[in-house]
RNA sequence: GUCGCCAUGGUCAAGUGGUCAAGACGUAGCCCUCUCACGGCUGAGUCGGGGGUUCGAUCCCCCCUGGCGAUACCA
């Protein structure tokens, strides 16, 4: 057979008979109903939200049946590398709380089924393409890319479906003896599959096959018929050849991927053939979109575009691991925002994930939302958690920032404290830059009178409001006893107790008592609005509580 | 161009052959209130269009439109 002696001149090194691998890797000893997923980022350093949002995925089906997630590294295509990628990688999905059971690791790599970088498996590849070879599935092509692109115009012109299959594929069934002297002579190849599709018929006549889908249920595309490269001219294996080895070998039972892989899926279903594989269960997942500033469009998030999407981008704004994947979780399955308002307290990884409830159609990011998401998650943690949180992130994103909130941790914790008690807790808390702004008033180094004074409030009544403030002042008062002070000294300079009275009787006083507190709060927090003053000088202490009304009064003298 | 996927308010979405078409975010107003938040109440706002099938379609079928994706020796 012209096909052995083909794959002989082709792989002249010893490899392994496919057979030795099927052994080397065997299935795995798992419980009943465990699935293997995998993560597969090619090395760009880059990771973004809807990488995230797809490892979620893996992760939840794994560690949900008691199964293996593990982390492999596809860097077949070198023009794509960046150096130290996958250290970023692995950091920020760590830092998203996405960790794995095995795979590539920054120091190497750990479990029974690798090499799991992709550029380590070179013989695996080759030795498997051997025997597609030997089958008569593949073989060598020696076009090159301008003819290539010949081909491609002459398609397009008579509108047929472009790409290499059929009479088009000109080596597709070329003499051996010319192949021999192609090779030898030293031509640059690549190793097409020789697909079995019909390419002599319209496209609606073409036979059908039809695939599970675990998210969208039964699909039915037309078989494959193009002679798609699965070796490239450099001995690397393309995506689609890889996929099919690696997760056949690596024993992967459930393929999470993004929708759009759903149009090459016809090529894998014959690849996987071919190689006489099992299909795994393929989990196409809708698309994170994102409205592009310019053009007003949806579209799919963009390594190129948004950088702003970044696992980085939430990194450095400091939003907190939990609340993005509260935030995932409630675009992946939509009944989960009702589970967790019913189940407030219940970690989320309580909640039963399935793959069936997730939706068909891409979503768009919202960030609104993430926000809100935020603050209900900082809610459910505790003041000096949140306060580690900032700080750690302010040691990395605002140096100038961490030397002064970080000195004292309790009293950040304390600061975090503020109005997250009681019954109808304060959600001021959103994210860490949010935060670092928010609470800048409680280190002197950063206060500042940012805003003025109301208009009600004439500014010779100032110092007077601000000195008989001080004279009553006392820091064992509690909230109520604090609050009926500021109402006698309000009443006394002619000012409203009650805002209602004020508008009732505008003409009756100065002001009311919103305006006159308003005074004391500028003096204390440099804004007029803040939470409550009472709280904010228990925290701030009575030392530096009493400089600031009397430093502010000065400005007044 | 061709092929594929998708289609319920601004966003995320539940949903069924007969519903006043859930809920969340956002938004408007009111209430609470020393400010701001929080909270509460109320409101505005949707089944892309056209054909079928049916006593009846948001739901089933077809066409169109729109959005997204694929069309590489990238993944």
């Amino acid at each position: 057979m012209n096909n052995l002696e083909l794959a002989k001149l082709i792989f002249k090194d010893e490899l392994k008979a496919p057979d030795e691998y099927e052994l080397i890797y065997p299935p795995r000893e798992l419980p009943a109903g465990a699935m293997v997923t995998r993560l597969g980022p090619s090395p760009t350093g880059f990771i973004h939200l809807g990488n995230l949002y797809g490892a979620f995925v893996d992760m939840r089906m794994a560690k949900q049946s008691d199964g293996v997630f593990y982390l492999r590294i596809e860097d077949t295509d070198d023009k794509r590398y960046v150096d130290g990628a996958v250290d970023s990688i692995i950091s920020a999905l760590d830092f998203f709380g996405i960790n794995f059971d095995e795979g590539a690791e920054s120091d190497g790599e750990r479990g029974a089924y690798g090499p799991y970088y992709q550029s380590l498996r070179g013989e695996i590849y080759r030795a498997y393409a051997k025997k597609m070879v030997e089958d008569g599935y593949a073989y060598p092509c020696f076009l090159t890319s301008e003819e290539i692109a010949e081909i491609r115009s002459a398609q397009e012109a008579a509108k047929e479906t472009p790409g290499v299959y059929g009479k088009y594929a000109k080596y597709r069934n070329e003499e051996f003896e010319l192949v021999k002297a192609l090779i030898e002579e030293g031509r640059e190849y690549v190793l097409r599959l020789k697909s079995s599709g019909k390419t002599d018929v319209s496209p609606d006549e073409m036979s059908q096959i039809t695939v599970f889908d675990a998210i969208r249920g039964e699909l039915v595309m037309p078989e494959n018929n193009q002679d798609i490269v699965i070796l490239k001219s450099n001995g690397m294996p393309t995506y689609h050849f890889a996929h099919a080895v690696d997760d056949h070998l690596m024993r992967t039972t459930h393929v999470v991927r993004g929708a759009e892989w759903l149009s090459t899926l016809p090529v894998h279903v014959e690849l996987f053939e071919k190689l006489g594989f099992d299909l795994p269960i393929y989990c196409h997942t809708a698309q994170l979109m994102k409205i592009d500033e310019e053009t007003g469009q949806k579209r799919k998030l963009s390594k190129r575009l948004d950088s702003e999407l970044s696992l980085d981008y939430y990194m450095s704004q400091g939003y907190h691991p939990l609340a993005v994947r509260e935030y995932l979780l409630t675009i992946l399955n939509s009944d989960y925002e009702e589970w967790r308002i019913a189940n407030p307290d219940r970690a989320n990884e309580e909640f039963d994930f399935s793959v069936e409830k997730m939706n068909n159609s891409g979503a768009l990011f919202d960030i609104l939302k993430l926000q809100d998401i935020s603050k209900d998650t900082l809610l459910r943690l505790r003041g000096d958690e949140i306060a580690d949180f900032v700080a750690n992130w302010a040691s990395k994103y605002r140096r100038e920032q961490y030397d002064v909130i970080a000195q004292d941790l309790e009293y950040l914790a304390r600061i975090m404290d503020i109005g997250r008690s009681g019954a109808k807790p304060r959600k001021d808390l959103i994210y860490a830059a949010q935060i670092a702004d928010f609470i800048s008033y409680f280190f002197d180094e950063f206060f500042v009178i940012k805003d003025s004074i109301p208009p009600e409030v004439p500014t010779g009544d100032v110092p007077l409001i601000l000195s008989k403030y001080l004279d009553s002042f006392d820091f064992s008062d509690d909230s109520q006893q604090w609050f009926e002070k500021i109402r006698e000294i309000a009443r006394d300079a002619g000012y409203a107790e009650k805002p209602k009275d004020y508008k009732k009787e505008p003409d009756k006083y100065k002001g009311h008592v919103g305006h006159v507190s308003t005074v004391i709060r500028i003096a204390i927090t440099g804004l007029s609005q803040s939470p409550d003053i009472w709280e904010i000088q228990q925290v701030l202490g009575e030392e530096r509580t009493r400089a600031r009304i009397e430093k502010f009064a000065a400005l007044y003298r």
